[in-house]
DNA sequence: CTCTACGAATTTTTT
DNA sequence: ATTCGTAGAG
């Protein structure tokens, strides 16, 4: 192969960073100025060029879909097969190290991974049974408490207690459940990083292995990562010096779950002979979008300094609309993508971007009574779903019935009369014996301590579990899917429950078969570890797309953070709100509000050529009508780079779904929204919207000392004060 | 065990 | 407003 195909499509800060030699890098790489692009480059780099092999070749990034995408993009650049590389996520290969040497890290060798929902129940009942009200010190506190000292690498053994009435109570619960996870054989996924780490720190020899194998290493999101993934990353690198990353510290948005963008100061400390390369040439963006985003990112301090340019024209004014509510904010969006499409514009080209989930909903309802398909990205994943979280649980036990979290979860699910009470006992018994839900219930079984009643039943559901076991033994994956969701009663529960519900899940149910059938085993097969054992590792770290509508041309939906990394022609960021974005729980604290300035940063540079920010001047927010300032990051964009929009003056709107179905209705042209009114009985008040026409023409106004109320026009006399 | 009612909370998310 | 979880009744 010519190395002209690894070099030609480079620029020239790229070509720097692509052929450097071996030597600590840090490129900093702003929105849309090539950052994967160079670290494929550069991995196909050194494989042709410097002929390193495949396998000594470590790339790491955040989520399974980066990682799938680099290595899509390595093999079709260079043509070979990427299988040796390793090239995953931080989870995925600290698993992969931990299935190598689970007896060298102190793990059983069927240790199963648990996802946060699973980690959360399990604290839960933890707190149940060491009589802890969950009232007073929440689960979800703890759990973010755990989480965090295990990000900071810290075990309970090690926290430096303060004496605290607070630590005190959260250390206690965090050593039970360093012990109920190590009884279980459950890992959850800060587990995973910790547990990674401490396998190479305490094991020279290992260490030594990995660090001769891996001739390079290369980070993607540098400035996302958190103390212990940078610290595994150093032991891996430090005595060859061959760590390779790729970051922008403008774009670290994740720092309130433990990222620390210092890690990108503490490489140039760390790494003396370190070379920085910045990429500052946008391949996106108009230079409208791009001066905007600067001029908002320079009012961040301690930055590392960094401003994007274009070769390409200014573009379009960013515009700006101030809607009169949040009603009238999803009106007009969905009208300019209306216009959009209209103009022979995809509607996947277009993203509706906001900062938290609930203000999805305004635009869900009229993008649907619009008849204009899309996709909300974000909500429950596929593996995430209690239908398929019930059954994964069954398999878990059948593979492992030690596993105290999968019990619980399918104990009494469907329901098969054992309650409360029996499960109290089962619990007292396990922690009293210091032994497993499961070998508590045996033993339980054996002293005959339960009414007959609860007897049966436990002893109907011990004898479910073992049959299941034996008689899946020799089947396919697929076959053994199938037997645990129809022999456990589990389909014929949810084919009896009413509704849409109950069949989605079945369809669902019926959807994991088919992901067994389909599961790629061999890929993973060389971790000698059973199949089964493999799908349900599979299942927890890579959860899954939600449905895929990805051939259908849909408008997308979602928030910033899940907006990174991505770029759409029309881009709408809409709720520039003082107290919405910036979050209320950010505007106090200098460092939270620059991170949610990076997120307006990330927000407006995923937009190619047009940009829309909108707010609105009055939000209806947890059933309040609140007034809203807008956003003071509209103040740090440049009046020149936008143009306010200007439509209430002429269009009367928000109208009814069906109205504008039905297209161009005349609307009256007296009542506008905003527009002051009088009525007889309730007296004054403003018009918040108009819908409907001819006779049935309604309007809601709200009155200063009534309340809200519709009118039907043709009845109510208004007067237009 | 299931159903109803009431109260509390309510940024962002991947693994 | 809405959702979610728990407590109490049936």
């Amino acid at each position: 192969m010519d190395v002209t195909e690894i070099i030609d499509p480079l620029n020239e800060m790229q070509r720097q960073a692509v052929t450097a030699p071996n030597q600590p890098m840090l490129v900093l790489a702003g929105a849309g100025s090539g950052k994967t692009r160079v670290l494929v480059h550069r991995i196909a780099w050194q494989i042709q060029v410097e002929g390193l092999s495949p396998q000594s070749i470590l790339a790491v990034t955040f989520t399974n879909k980066a990682a799938a995408e680099m290595r899509l993009r390595i093999e079709s650049l260079l043509d070979i097969s990427a299988r040796a590389m390793w090239i995953g996520t931080f989870h995925g290969l600290a698993h992969r190290l931990l299935r190598r040497h689970s007896k060298e890290a102190g793990l059983p060798e069927t240790f199963q991974v648990i996802d946060s929902d699973d980690q959360y129940r399990l604290i839960k009942r933890l707190l149940k049974s060491l009589n802890i009200d969950d009232g007073k010190w929440p689960p979800r506190q703890i759990q973010w408490f755990i989480n965090g000292q295990k990000d900071e690498g810290i075990r309970a053994a090690s926290v430096v207690e303060t004496g605290d009435l607070f630590q005190r109570q959260m250390l206690l619960v965090y050593r039970a459940y360093e012990e109920i996870c190590q009884r279980s054989g459950l890992v959850d996924f800060a587990e995973l990083l910790l547990k990674a780490h401490e396998l190479l720190r305490d094991n020279p020899d290992l260490l030594n292995f990995y660090q001769k194998r891996f001739k390079q290493v290369h980070v993607d999101e540098f400035q996302d990562t958190n103390t212990i993934q940078y610290a595994w990353l150093r032991l891996l690198t430090q005595n060859q010096q061959n760590l390779f990353v790729v970051g922008d510290d403008d774009q670290s948005i994740y720092g309130w779950r433990g990222a620390k963008i210092e890690n990108l100061f503490s490489f140039q400390s760390h790494y003396p002979d370190h070379q920085v390369i910045r990429l500052e040439q946008n391949y996106r963006s108009t230079g409208n979008i791009l001066k905007a985003a600067n001029s908002l990112i320079d009012n961040n301090q301690g930055r590392m300094g960094k401003e994007l340019w274009t070769a390409s024209g200014d573009g379009e004014p960013i515009s700006l609309y101030a809607a009169f509510n949040e009603q009238d904010e999803a009106y007009f969006v969905i009208e300019r993508i209306r216009k959009w499409v209209n103009e022979g514009g995809l509607r996947s080209d277009v993203a509706i971007l906001y900062r938290s989930n609930a203000q999805s909903r305004q635009f869900e309802e009229k993008l649907m009574s619009t008849g204009m398909p899309y996709r909300v990205y974000g909500g429950l994943r596929f593996f995430e779903r209690a239908e398929i979280k019930n059954a994964l649980a069954y398999l878990r036990l059948i593979s492992n019935r030690l596993d105290d979290a999968a019990f619980e979860r399918v104990i009494n699910m469907p329901t098969r009369g054992i309650g409360a009470k029996t499960m109290d006992d089962i619990r007292l018994k396990a922690q009293h014996t210091n032994k497993s839900l499961w070998q508590a219930a045996l033993d339980l079984l054996s002293e005959s301590a339960f009414t007959a009643r609860a007897s049966n039943a436990l002893q109907g559901f011990v004898k479910l579990i073992n049959d299941l076991a034996e008689s899946s033994q020799d089947l396919e994956l697929y076959e053994k899917v199938k037997s645990v969701i129809e022999k456990t009663g589990l389909i014929e529960t949810y084919k009896k429950e009413k509704g849409e519900k109950g069949e989605a899940r079945v369809e669902n149910l019926e959807e994991l078969v088919n992901a067994a059938r389909s599961f790629d085993y061999d890929q993973d097969n060389d971790e000698n570890l059973g199949e089964l054992e493999m799908f349900l590792s599979y299942a927890a770290l890579e959860a899954g797309e939600m449905q895929g509508n990805d051939s259908d041309d849909c408008v997308q939906l979602m928030t910033l953070h899940s907006a990174k990394g991505l770029e759409f022609p029309l881009v709408f960021l809409v709720g520039l709100e003082d107290g919405l974005f910036p979050s209320q729980q950010s505007v106090d604290d200098p460092g939270r509000l620059e991170e949610e300035r990076r997120l307006c940063y990330v927000g407006m540079t995923r937009a190619m050529s047009d940009l829309y920010l909108t707010y609105a001047e009055s939000r209806r927010l947890y059933g309040r009508e609140t007034i809203a300032r807008p956003s003071r990051f509209l103040r740090e964009i440049p009046a020149e780079t936008m143009q306010e929009v200007r439509v209430r003056a002429q269009v009367s709107r928000p109208v009814t779904a069906g109205a504008s179905i039905s297209g161009q209705i005349q609307q009256n042209n007296t009542f506008k929204l905003g527009q002051h009114v009088g009525h007889a009985k309730f007296g004054e008040g403003v018009v918040l919207q108009v819908e409907g026409e001819g006779a049935q023409e309604r309007v809601q106004i709200n009155f200063r000392d009534a309340g809200i109320k519709w009118l039907m026009l043709a009845y109510a006399k208004l007067e237009v004060l």
